[in-house]
DNA sequence: ATACATGCAAACAATTTGCATATTA
DNA sequence: TAATATGCAAATTGTTTGCATGTAT
């Protein structure tokens, strides 16, 4: 997902494109990994005087249920990126700097084999660690 | 990890074995997947009057330390289960009851070799669906 | 012009803390 | 009895909502 690509999704489903959103956009296009709603709004109140928590809280739930964002837990804190949509993967996280690796291994096909009776409807596979930029700072 | 095995990690580390303490291991015995500390302190109501939600995390915080439980997110709230301390594997959670089955697969030697200049600290695999009986129900 | 977006303030929910009292070892 | 656990109330944190005003289409 990039820039341009959101915002048709938001203009197709109603949503204004407003200065504000724009700009949520850049911050994850930029971020490359996984972001909290605090930094965003770090980053939101370094642009704009007096921004709201809301309306980083809303646009945020807006994305998220647009498929613009995905969301994860991390550290005990929900967590955004941009989704990349191509084609199903899974990530290495960095526990310092958030920044994901694309792993493209899924061990669902193996898995599903051992749940015959069990209806499986999603699954979730993170692994989390250092990545080689943040093993050097520490 | 059983009830016994719990009391003496508490008793070890200084910690006293209060009624509410072998209750809530009861709870977490029973349950057999993972739980709310919403669900527990329900259960923790009906045995005691008067019972305060902060003993429920007190004590859902110190059994997570002592590695007696082990915690996830689900839905966004954060569930616990008793610790199935054995050998390393992973699970399918049920999204209605909760219940868990240990999946005896593990993805992670593949996917170190894809890592190698990446340090890595932990990983989470987890499958979500419906168990044979929350099928039935609905 | 109209509908959607935002800021503000307040509400709400989940979790944590300080302190006096009660309980365990 | 000495140290830890609990209940209560209040504080903290994260998130959501209603409403009047501002802005994009």
């Amino acid at each position: 997902m990039n820039k341009k690509e959101a915002i048709f999704l938001l203009n197709k489903n109603g949503y204004k494109t407003t200065k504000r959103r724009k700009d949520i956009l850049d911050f994850f296009a930029n971020a490359d990994g996984y972001r909290t709603a605090k930094e965003l709004n770090d980053f939101m109140e370094s642009r704009y005087e007096g921004i709201s928590f809301d309306t980083v809280y809303r646009n945020l739930h807006l994305y998220h249920e647009l498929g613009i964002l995905e969301g994860t837990e991390l550290k005990g804190e929900k967590h955004f990126r941009m989704k990349c949509g191509d084609h199903h993967h899974h990530h290495f996280i960095c526990n310092d700097c958030g920044k994901t690796k694309k792993l493209d291994i899924c061990p669902m096909d193996e898995v599903e084999a051992l749940l015959k009776n069990f209806q499986v409807i999603g699954h979730k596979f993170e692994v989390y660690g250092l990545c080689p930029v943040c093993q050097n700072a520490s």
